[in-house]
DNA sequence: CCCGATTCCTGTAGGC
DNA sequence: TGCCTACAGGAATCGG
């Protein structure tokens, strides 16, 4: 499932094969993806040149000579770029034929992803406007993070998921680094020290970077556009390890749920 | 504002 | 082996 590493690597590896491409056409095969792909994108698209390729969260930003294609890979969704034909496979629900001769093509089984057309500024669509900072920017740090925590009773883990306080740290990731900050998920927000704080946001910055440069973590389908999968699962230390040993203690992993999402920690290391 | 629950979807894993 | 059900999750949206 694509968190902030996965789409970085996307990002990453299509950059190249689109950067000065122009766009011949679009081909839409399922306009039913999280929202409804606008008939505009096939009539606006078609005869840009792309000139930039950026990421804000876990948004693909495609720009165009003025307009963005704003794409989200939900749970299921990957990038790829083909060279020449291909026939289109089950749940390749959309292609951007390049003049380089290549296509850039969209797959997304569970249809959670998104594509979206805009000649605004796209930080400033709604889905974007009120995100919460980078967590690899300079605007991040455990001092903002215990800020915005103060008399919050939700979780921790709640807590760092939520794309206002900050973006792009997932499900496995979360569990992840609270594990490496030695946090129990559990816990509210808003009890949680300063300094325990500045610990947190320097090990949810390690995770994601180093996960970046693993390619990304492949569960079960991630592939980056390149189709190679990422390496970054064989690092895990709870994310999927239910009764197993913890690698620091030997104790058991534990399975909770909070916000409705599995959840994963040593209870002897994080308290 | 804050927070938890619900919703979208399909592939896969587990139970029988 | 095959059928059926439960579960997985990003994040918008809703209800309290």
């Amino acid at each position: 499932m694509p968190e902030l590493p996965e789409v970085e690597t996307t990002r990453r590896g299509l950059e190249p094969w689109l950067l000065g491409a122009g766009v011949k056409a679009v081909a839409v095969r399922e306009r039913r993806l999280r929202w409804p792909v606008p008939a505009s994108l096939a009539r606006d698209l078609p005869g840009r040149t792309i000139d930039n390729l950026a990421r804000r969260a876990k948004y693909l930003l495609l720009g165009a000579d003025g307009g963005t294609l704003i794409m989200h890979l939900g749970m299921s969704g990957s990038l790829r770029i083909y060279e020449g034909f291909r026939p289109p496979g089950k749940h390749d629900h959309l292609d951007l034929l390049l003049d380089n001769g290549r296509i850039m093509r969209f797959n997304d089984p569970r249809r959670f992803g998104a594509m979206i057309w805009t000649r605004r500024d796209p930080l400033r669509h709604a889905l974007l406007a009120h995100l919460g900072p980078e967590p690899l920017g300079t605007e991040f740090d455990g001092d903002y993070l215990w800020q915005r925590s103060q008399g919050r009773r939700a979780s921790v883990k709640t807590f760092i998921m939520d794309g206002r306080i900050v973006v792009g740290v997932g499900n496995i990731y979360a569990s992840e680094a609270l594990y490496q900050a030695g946090i129990d998920p559990r816990r509210a927000a808003g009890r949680i020290s300063r300094q325990r704080y500045q610990r947190l946001a320097q090990v949810i910055r390690e995770v994601l970077q180093r996960s970046i440069d693993q390619g990304g973590t492949t569960l079960r389908d991630f592939t980056g556009s390149d189709g190679q999968p990422g390496y970054f699962a064989q690092q895990l230390n709870v994310y999927g390890r239910s009764g197993e040993a913890c690698r620091a203690c030997g104790r058991p992993i534990r399975q909770v749920v909070l916000g409705q999402r599995s959840t994963f920690f040593c209870p002897h290391c994080q308290r």
